[in-house]
DNA sequence: GATGAATGAGGTTTCATTCAT
DNA sequence: TATGAATGAAACCTCATTCAT
């Protein structure tokens, strides 16, 4: 076989789009992502066929990253609380740490080019999580709220500490905390 | 100068981005929102000198309703609670009714073409609100953490009730309502 | 009403595309195509929406200055001899004078780009001609061969008094009489 | 060098090229072609340093065939009418078996990619015909005709043939037979 | 020799903006 | 003012060809 598909390179198309859509949106040209990436406009195309693709690619692995690291010493036995302090912390560490990735992120949920099937996929790799979900729903104010409110409240909240920790440098592992705190509430 | 440039123009082609922003994303074209205005490619620019500036006004234009709404009928007397409540079910009643209007202003928030005094205009639009923020903001879970969070948070919460409000039909008012329950719990 | 479409820069953009294509084949580029028209890249795209458009509208034109010709001054009293050899002799003439019309038409009438509904615009304005074809095709050779087969034939030993005429300079006058004397052994 | 080339593979790219153009015409890719041939992008390249040079070489290999099966019991001590009849009926059957082969070769024909070199050698190689076709060129109406006429004039007929051919299903033997007596009172 | 990844020029088309009418 | 034709930069993508493996 001739030279094999480097996935150093398919890497560096990945980070490189991250940048840029962070940088300029989803308008972000594939010339200046492959530039970015260190290759030539063409070799963008061996990796990702298409633009949608590579966007929709992107997607699941932003996803997946943050579900593995969730997953990643998830603590099964504990009780409800620790569990969901386990999935709010790990996922604000990430975000903080990686805001392209996180703004990224949210930029492609809201955005048409991501198909449904990319969509499903991305849903189905949730499984880990979904057990401590639904225990959520059910509890405190979730309780008279549909099923899905739990988990659509938690992204919501995190995302607000997102917005704050941009703006103040403060210390991060007590907003953290204190932000779980405040989430809590609505479901004690 | 003859015929004043005319308002109803202004409107539709502000209309006209709505709708297409909503549908394509921040990508959509100058000529189409011309189209969707029933004017000429070229009319757009005697309003709007550029899409850049069209843009921002939108957002100025589309925070503003909001204000406006929200300050129309503002209980001042009223407890925190009252307060608070009102500032939640006004914007969400306009949200829920003008999805498109919702989604453009999230979209226009995230983008880079908004520009910092345009952020600074729409956030000095927010007096009417600001004291009963800023009396949340030191309540409940909110008195530990950085001043802006509290409403942040309910905005973030708010997303939370609309993106629920999109999926399941359900009673919207019933929604509203419990969303702000669980809301309340982090400010008392 | 702004600028009105010049019908000036549409034939440009037509002649200059016979140019290109009789030169380079169908692959002739839009953009060197605008160039010869002396127009910007992107004004063909007012004229034509697509390229595959420019070239059945290029189709289209080039088959109907043919029938134009051949229409005119038809000697329709005239005895069927006399008929066809009208026929005969304008389109040749035509052809002769603008080899690259010719040639374009050829070419464009091998592709697939030229659509079924093209093809039968097409068809259509040949009804001028139709009736003295249809004579044609019940006499000498022709009456034992498919229906359309005599004007098939007709063309087919045009292009071969054009491919003659190509190479040796000669008498074109001379060429096509003598032409036409061969093939009316055909129907006589 | 180990491995001499596969001439296998030669006529497999050969092949693929054919089925290739005459769907979508000279602007079939190498790639597609390639791949038809069940062979790797780059392998083409080895056998055919250039598209220009495959296109070449096919235009002489399909016209080589062709002379190869008239060249094939050409009934040398017959008379004239015998030895056109010949050329003429074996001619049509291949090109009514292989369309794609005969389309591909009046494609290349018309195409400025085939060069004069090339054209010389494939009308050289059209030798055990000539003495035929310099016979008919001075008989009936081609007396009266240049030199080239008859041939060029048989081709066209034969072109005639086969757009009838490929239009109406009907019995080709017929056809074939009943077209060569339209083209023979030509040459009586 | 065979493979297919890499390249970058070039292809078609879109688009914000200008400007003649 | 309103119109929409004109512009040319830039977007996405294809392709012949090269070359590391």
């Amino acid at each position: 076989m001739a030279r094999p598909k480097s996935s150093e390179k398919r890497e560096a198309i990945l980070k490189s789009a991250v940048g840029e859509i962070a940088q300029v949106g989803l308008g972000a040209s594939t010339a200046r992502i492959a530039r970015g990436a260190q290759l030539a406009d063409g070799t963008m195309f061996t990796y990702f066929p298409t633009k949608e693709d590579l966007f929709n690619e992107l997607y699941v692995e932003l996803k997946s990253e943050v579900y593995r690291r969730v997953d990643d010493g998830f603590p099964h036995g504990a009780a409800l609380r620790e569990r969901t302090r386990h999935i709010w912390t790990v996922y604000l560490h990430w975000a903080l740490e990686n805001p392209g990735e996180q703004k990224v992120s949210v930029l492609l949920n809201l955005s048409p080019i991501i198909s449904a099937a990319t969509r499903q996929r991305v849903h189905a790799g949730r499984k880990g999580i979904q057990q401590t979900l639904d225990e959520l729903a059910v509890r405190g104010a979730f309780k008279d709220l549909p099923k899905g409110f739990a988990s659509t409240a938690m992204l919501a909240m995190q995302q607000a500490v997102m917005d704050t920790a941009g703006k103040k440098a403060r210390d991060r592992t007590l907003l953290i905390d204190q932000g779980f705190e405040a989430f809590w509430r609505m479901a004690k």
